[in-house]
DNA sequence: GTCTATAGCTAGATAGAC
DNA sequence: GTCTATCTAGCTATAGAC
């Protein structure tokens, strides 16, 4: 070919996050096509060549790019041959700072309100069931048992999302990192 | 007065239960004057009448309402004279209530998002922070010291939060009742 | 792949008859 | 206090030049 292709002038990626930085702070249906032309530095008819399905194929994509950095996360948790606590930690390291120790909403969430909601409740359900499986398994490197590990699993979801509920409500950020030293301290009970 | 006013349809505590119930399922922004008449039974140009701030004092009216109905259950635990156990149970009891076994999402969260969320946080903190300082009161009731009953009281909105976000993107209703008896157990550890 | 311009529609809100 | 009719602004999405 010698056609000459027009220059792409803001890497996908960087589209991506700063969709998902939209989607977080003012919801689906509170993001405008305006706002995200503007905050991507992508003007609409190009976000629309971009994403021929417009807006709510802009969610879809956020939400596998958050799949993806799940997935990368959780493999480390899952198959890193280092000590489970020392995994525990990472895993708690790395939700702390996506959600910047509490100052940031959580996207899945603001996703799953609207008025298209159902829409994305399968692709936000997977990745919460990516993250209450990796749990589940440290759990039981933890020496707990399996209902134990359920349990601990999806009450440690449960509490890092409500966590992040109030630390915003409240704007202090503290209630969630105090939130992260509690399950801490759950997976290391002894059975 | 001899001036005969036209008649009211539709009580404003039903129109109010209406609102509430859109805004719960779709959110502020997802939900439209139209959706909110329909839904109603009050034409827009009532509905404006009625509420002269329109969308944004509908929503505070919701807001008020859900403060009411929290003091009102609010008082019952503290100042009732029954056993705490008992309070205990009716709090949950009529937590559970109100979100119908977990199958409904909470208001104050389909209110905290959207581009307008920051003129609803206050109240919506004041009705958390009413919250709070029930548990915090009833876990002093069960014998637990200062510091115990405030984090206790934390971590019951939280993980009601928590497991209502759960409980609706895995479409389990039970992963919130699992919670409420969860909290329960909290309560009746011995210090 | 970038952009401008604009279509087509629905949003929230208002005016005024009854 | 009810309603219908309507306004304007903003929305999502498209068309087509470069």
């Amino acid at each position: 070919m010698n056609t000459v292709m027009a220059i792409q002038k803001v890497a996908d990626e960087v589209v991506i996050e700063k969709l998902m930085e939209i989607f977080r702070s003012v919801g689906y249906d509170g993001a405008s096509m305006t706002e995200l032309a503007a905050a991507t530095g992508v003007k609409k008819g190009s976000l629309y060549h971009r994403y021929p399905g417009g807006k709510q194929a802009m969610a879809y994509a956020v939400l596998d790019h958050i799949a993806d950095l799940n997935n990368s996360a959780m493999i480390k948790v899952f198959f890193s041959s280092e000590p489970a606590d020392d995994r525990l930690s990472m895993a708690l390291r790395s939700i702390y700072d996506f959600y910047d120790g509490g100052k940031l909403a959580c996207v899945l969430r603001a996703l799953s309100h609207g008025a298209d909601a159902g829409l994305f409740r399968n692709q936000i359900a997977a990745i919460f069931q990516n993250c209450v499986n990796g749990f589940m398994h440290l759990a039981a490197d933890f020496g707990h048992d399996m209902n134990t590990s359920i349990r601990l699993a999806e009450s440690t979801m449960t509490r890092i999302q409500g966590s992040l509920i109030l630390a915003q409500t409240f704007q202090k950020p503290d209630l969630f990192q105090a939130t992260l030293n509690e399950v801490r301290v759950e997976f290391h009970k002894r059975i």
